[in-house]
DNA sequence: CGAAAAATCTTGACATTGTCAAGTTAGATG
DNA sequence: CATCTAACTTGACAATGTCAAGATTTTTCG
């Protein structure tokens, strides 16, 4: 682990924390393989000792970015009460704050940037098991009433969707500021999903 | 109208074409500028006589995309019968075929690709128009009772961002295959909607 | 322990790309 | 017809992804 000057160490994780904050600073268009390679203090062809082209990081970075994604969803799901209508906003907000904070990681996930999902299995199995997760927590708030009853990993998808749709449309800023001027984002998500409970989840 | 051999005397739609045609063949990731001018048969160069920018042409495109998919829209919704519920499904049908019949067109338009879209005045004029077409659609469904009272804005987009995600997911791979082959993409977008609406859309 | 092998990293090169500057051509204007 | 301007070409440059060849370190193993 020391900085033999030539062998890093770890540089794998290195370049992974790298691109998170070149994506920060410069966004997914200013995402560079060398200026990753720069910025984790190794020369620009490096990374090929470790990634076997591009898409390799760009997988590495959105198979973290699920794992961040599914931590936070776990943290609010279990700070979040026990009345499971205020569960689903939360989990909900959580998704969406997540996000917010950071944009061109959430756009490097689910923005087609990673061509051949396929060739990564890492990949495969976290965006598959965030999934799975969904499903058991959206399956508990079925049962409690709060969801209209169906399959469960349909039922999974359709909130997923209006989530995650709302999400892509704000930070697409497809979303007027008509609207936005007169409610909070919270707020808005939870008028939102309003629409696709059976319970009223109210208003501020 | 003429080839002239110099003056090209249409470039600039011509460029739009040639890319939609460069978009479909090798996708968002190869859309390069001067592959779009070589398809249209000029020299690397000429583009910047009509868009100041490749962001510019990415502006043009989606503007062009939106019109697209407002026109495939109104023909589905004049299509459709009186029956409202069936109405909002080939509507939203619509709009997921827009999608898979032109991945890489769509993923333009709601991928972050364009960066400033308010330098596009027409870009936000469409995006805009686009909207309150969708608005004034879902407020009659709204009026039929199929859809959950409500800010008439606030539900079009409730009903907008469950469309969208539901497509985008698709587009992303992050549906299941475990649901795809139980169920055909029409279907599966009928199902999710049941969980939006107050009536009960059936099945196939 | 020491030599061979493997992993890691650097340097140098190439093709592709976005963009700009300077020049060329054709159509419009007077 | 002379001139002006918009449209287009050619040539250049920096940034980028990727590969090949070489250098350096670590690991393996006789």
């Amino acid at each position: 682990m020391a900085k033999s000057s030539y062998h890093h160490g770890d540089l794998k994780n290195a370049l992974i924390q790298a691109g998170l904050a070149v994506l920060a600073e410069d966004g997914a268009a200013g995402l560079s393989l060398r200026k990753v390679a720069s910025r984790a203090g190794v020369s620009h062809s490096a990374p090929y000792a470790h990634f076997t082209d591009k898409q390799a990081l760009i997988a590495a970075i959105s198979t973290e970015g699920f794992r961040r994604l599914q931590a936070a969803l776990d943290a609010a799901n279990a700070a979040a009460g026990s009345d499971p209508a205020e569960r689903l906003v939360e989990v909900a907000w959580a998704y969406a704050r997540f996000a917010l904070e950071n944009r061109d990681w959430f756009k490097v996930m689910f923005s087609g940037l990673l061509e051949n999902q396929h060739d990564y299995p890492d990949f495969v199995a976290i965006s598959h098991e965030n999934f799975a997760r969904f499903e058991q927590q959206v399956s508990e708030y079925q049962q409690a009433g709060v969801v209209r009853p169906g399959p469960p990993d349909v039922t999974a998808l359709s909130v997923w969707s209006l989530v995650h749709g709302f999400v892509s449309l704000l930070l697409e800023q497809q979303i007027s500021s008509a609207i936005l001027d007169r409610v909070a984002v919270k707020d808005l998500l939870r008028e939102t999903l309003n629409h696709i409970t059976l319970v009223d989840l109210g208003r501020v």
